[in-house]
This record gives C-alpha cells, structure tokens and sequence, in this order.
RNA sequence: GCCGGUGUGGCGCAGCUGGUAGCGCAGGCGAUUUGUAAUCGUCAGGUCGUCGGUUCGAGUCCGACCACCGGCUCCA
C-alpha cells in the first residue's frame, strides 16, 4: 500500500460488481451533491508519469446549492473575460502569427508600447540601482555551452542547432554564460564588486508544443536579466537588498500580494553539498532579513542553483510565479572566475542570477489579466482622448492636445464624424483612462468634461489647468533608486 | 510530446444527409454636427488553415502536416 496516507485507504463501491480503492474522502451519499456540472474531458497519464497509459479523464464541478455552482461559473467567466489573449486581440497588442511559428508573437503598436514603457521603467530603476548595462548575442558557439554545462544539462529545452563554417551554433536559452564573458574580460578587483550586469536578454527555449500558452509560455522570451558577481562575504547583503528592489519594482507595477518560495536541492543537480548548503543559507538569510512570507520547496531548485521564486497574486486571487533569485557557485568554477581581494590574492567571486519580471511577455500577460486590460494611466497606450462634441470644438480639442501632448501625456482627438454617445463607447471600449468632452461651453470657460475610466458619471466643466495638473501626476513614474549598499 | 476538440473575410459566428459561400461588428466612401456606451446609406473584403486523396462535383468525406483551445506531462 505505498502512496497513501497513514490514515488509510477507502474503499467504494457503486454496484454490486464493481469495487476499487480510493484516497478519497468520499461523501457518504450523493444526495449531498445538489447541484454539479461536468465541464470538461482529458487525457491524463496514470498515476501521472507520462511513460505510462493514458486515461480518459472526465473533469466536472460540484456544489452544495444551485447559487453556489452559478456563482463559480461566474468566476470562471470574468476569469475568461480577463484572458490576455483575449485582451490581446480586442486591444490590438500582439498576435502569433502562424507564418513564424508557435509560441512566437509579433508585439503591435500599442502593445510595443506598453512593452517599451514596462521595460523603460525597468531600465532606469536598474540604472539608478547600481547597475551597469550588458548586450550581448542570440546565439553562440556550442563551446560555450560545452564549458557551461548547458549542452549536458539542459539540452531538451534548446532550440537545435545550426552548423556555419564547421562550426555549430546555438540559440542561447539563457544569458548567464555571456555575461560570465564580459566578466573575464578584464582581470577584476575586489573594489569592482558586487558587479551588476544588466540587459533585456532575447533567449530562445524549446516548449514541447502542447505547453505553449499565449504569452505566458512562449518560445522566445525577453528576461529582464542580470547576474551580479559578488564576494563571498557580500552575498548576504546582496541578496537582502536585491529582494527589496524585487518587492519594490512589483509593487510600482501596482502588485501587493507576494510570497516566496525557498527552492533547495533536486536530486539531478551538480556541485557540492557543503556550497548547496551556504548557498541555501544566504537565501534564507535574505528572506529571513526582509520579512516576507515564505514556504519550502524541497528539492524545486534548479540543477546549478538553489533559489528564491516570488509569487504574487493577482486582482482574482490567481498565483503566478514572477522573479526568480538564484545563488550560483558552479558557472564561477566552471569559468574560473576570479577577483584580486584586499591581500592581493586570488579568489572565487559568487554569482547571482535573478530575474524579476521573470519574461517581459509574461509578465505583460499578468499586467494585462490582473487589471483586465485597464491598464494604470501611465503604461496604458493613449491616456488622454479628447472628444470635441462638434466640429467646430475640434480647434480647441487641437489646441488641448498639444497642451497635454506638452506636458507629457499620450493624447488622441477622436473628431465629430459620428455622434459623440457612440464616440464615447467607443473610448470606453478602449479602455482609455480619461476621455475629455469638450463643447461650446468649455470653449467659453476654458474647462473640459472628464470621463475618468471605470467611474459612470463624467465630471463637467473641470478647468483645464487643474486637470492638467491632476494628469501630470500620474503620467509617468519616478524610476526606483535603491540604495547602494 | 500525449489525449480530446477546433480552424469559414480583421473580430464574432451561420452554412442541413457533398451541388462551386452568408450574417453582425470592424474597415473605406458619402451624408449627418451631434454634451456622454452603438446616426443613416453605400462599397469593398474570403483560393473556407496548408498539402494530398475520394468523387462528375468537397467548406462539407478521408489522410498528413500547421496553428489554436482544454487537460496531462514538463517548466532547468
């Protein structure tokens, strides 16, 4: 009776011919079932292990009323209503493409902005942290992903290779092994460190087809990607404070709800137990230090790394995985890094590799299901539309948007050419965070009428200075500035 | 990758047991000049995912492939 709980097996049976064994719990009758619904039918591998049979698996909800049931289908239509496919295409953000190929999207203009300002932001809170910039290649000889173990260890997840004048190349599936090289550059001084390599790294995964799931799991990613080389003694501090900027940065994207997960050892890992272990440790240390809740994952590390996964929840309760920490001590031995310390001796610096949004795609999935596609004013793709209620409104909605144009803001007129009711939806629609109505009588009073998204009744006669001033506001956010330690 | 399903103009869909494609929205043009969630008219747009097969004839049937959807497994 392996696999079951100390606490016994039941057994069910419902005829006179048929028997089996469960973990159950069962409930003593179906009478307690009043209301149910079946929803959907699969394959699943017995007992989970994809070597063996399939099974067909029948999936169905129950519930002890009618309402209860209703409003659980409920919840599942607004969880579709916010799906970031969906959004994608309604909003004109992305598309996939089949011409290039699964799990591949083409970004569109309102969504490359988005992706832009995501990442801008990124970029300057990065740059104002004591961070330094790294650009490095798509692809790469497969030496380096000989030395980096990459080719013995990972290779199901790389794309195939390409061979070019006797050569054989690979798609990079992470950045760490070319940052390692614009480390060895140079010969490194303890002065030097910790040394905070940053870039948005383009890196290409082979996902087994049926796992690919519009943004959220694609094939070529964008990690917003850095690896920090540090003394052994540094590692502590810097995983404490690089934790900090983690929370900081989520929360700026409006994210409150986080837990982390402590990741250790996997049985196929390589190195050491005694560097798993101090390894471990600091990480512990970093979460211990900054308070935020945490739970063991035994055995969830990654083959070279322990790490920290942070989880955040979203608007409907919903848990995704974001940015992931992990202390490396192997790429170090493996490219023989060193630094000169204090003594003038050679040592082995530590290596971080962390990512916070996880992917830019992924996260730009999460953003867009968390708000519903309501984006906050300063990532949305047009902040301002100004609607003049008549033609002859359209030089003073002219003249407003260049106001606002000049002070920051993204700002569209959409003319009089239809009636303004069905202009007005059609902003809605949008999800455009103001929608400015301006007549006659704004014209005369140098005021205009806001809609503020997601509030039904607009705001009349509001001067334009002072809704100039409430915008600027919120436009466009300070980057980050995270004290050096 | 595996199991099941889907694939018709930009989007959402219709197209009965095979007889060479329709609707709504979006789009273009024209009229309308509108004070807060759909003004009217008109026009254009599809080798029905791709390739192959069966048939006198395929959007409708069969096969392979591609992509997507729901799960399973995987996510270093």
């Amino acid at each position: 009776m392996e696999g079951v709980s100390p606490s016994g097996v039941s057994v069910y049976r419902n005829s006179a011919s048929f028997a089996d064994l469960c973990r159950g719990p069962h409930l003593p009758s179906t009478s307690y079932v009043k209301a149910f619904k079946l929803t959907r039918v699969a394959g699943a591998y017995w007992r989970g292990d994809e070597k063996r049979d399939q099974l067909q698996r029948i999936y169905g909800t129950a519930w002890e009323s009618k309402s209860a049931l209703a409003d659980y289908l409920n919840r599942l239509a607004e969880a579709e209503k916010r799906d970031h496919r969906k959004l994608g295409l309604e909003l004109d953000l992305f598309h996939f493409p089949p011409e290039i190929g699964g799990g591949l999207p083409v970004f569109h203009p309102k969504g490359a902005l988005v992706r832009y300002l995501m990442e801008d932001f990124s970029m300057r809170s990065h740059l104002a942290s004591g961070y330094q910039l790294a650009w490095t290649p798509h692809i790469a000889k497969s030496t380096l992903f000989e030395i980096s173990g990459h080719l013995q260890w990972y290779k199901e997840g790389m794309y195939p290779p390409m061979e070019m004048e006797g050569a054989t190349y690979y798609p990079k599936p992470m950045n760490c092994p070319m940052h390692i090289l614009i480390y060895k550059a140079h010969q490194r001084s303890y002065r030097e460190l910790p040394m905070r390599l940053f870039e948005f790294g383009t890196v290409y995964r082979f996902e087994r087809s049926g796992v690919l799931h519009g943004l959220a799991r694609v094939r070529g990613l964008t990690q917003d990607d850095s690896h920090i080389f540090c003394q052994p003694s540094q590692l502590g501090e810097e995983l404490t404070r690089l934790l900090g900027f983690v929370i900081s940065l989520l929360r700026a994207f409006g994210l409150e709800d986080f837990e982390a997960e402590l990741a250790t050892r996997p049985e196929k890992s390589v190195g050491a137990e005694d560097e798993w272990e101090e390894a471990t440790a600091a990480l512990q240390y970093a979460l211990e230090r900054s308070g935020i809740s945490y739970v063991l994952a035994e055995g969830e590390g990654a083959f070279y790394a322990p790490k920290i996964d942070v989880h955040l929840k979203d608007a409907i309760g919903r848990r995704w995985q974001v940015s992931t920490l992990q202390v490396d001590l192997q790429l170090p031995q493996l490219f023989d890094l060193e630094f000169i310390d204090s003594d003038n001796t050679r040592q082995r610096p530590y290596m971080v590799h962390r990512a916070l949004f996880g992917s830019v795609e992924r996260f730009f999935a999460i953003l867009l299901e968390h708000y519903a596609g309501a984006l906050p004013t300063w990532l949305s793709p047009t902040q301002v539309s100004i609607v003049p209620v008549k033609d002859g409104n359209e030089d003073y909605a002219a003249d407003l948007a260049r106001r606002l144009g000049a002070a920051g803001a993204r700002v569209t007129v959409l003319g009089a050419s239809e009636p303004l009711g069905a202009r007005i939806r059609k902003l809605k629609l949008e999800k455009i965070p103001f929608i400015l109505v301006v007549g006659d009588r704004d014209e005369q009073a140098q005021t205009v009428g806001v809609n503020r998204r997601g509030s039904l009744k607009p705001e009349m006669d509001v001067s334009t200075e002072k809704f100039i001033a409430e915008l600027s506001g919120e436009i466009s956010p300070k980057p980050l500035d995270v004290e050096v330690a």
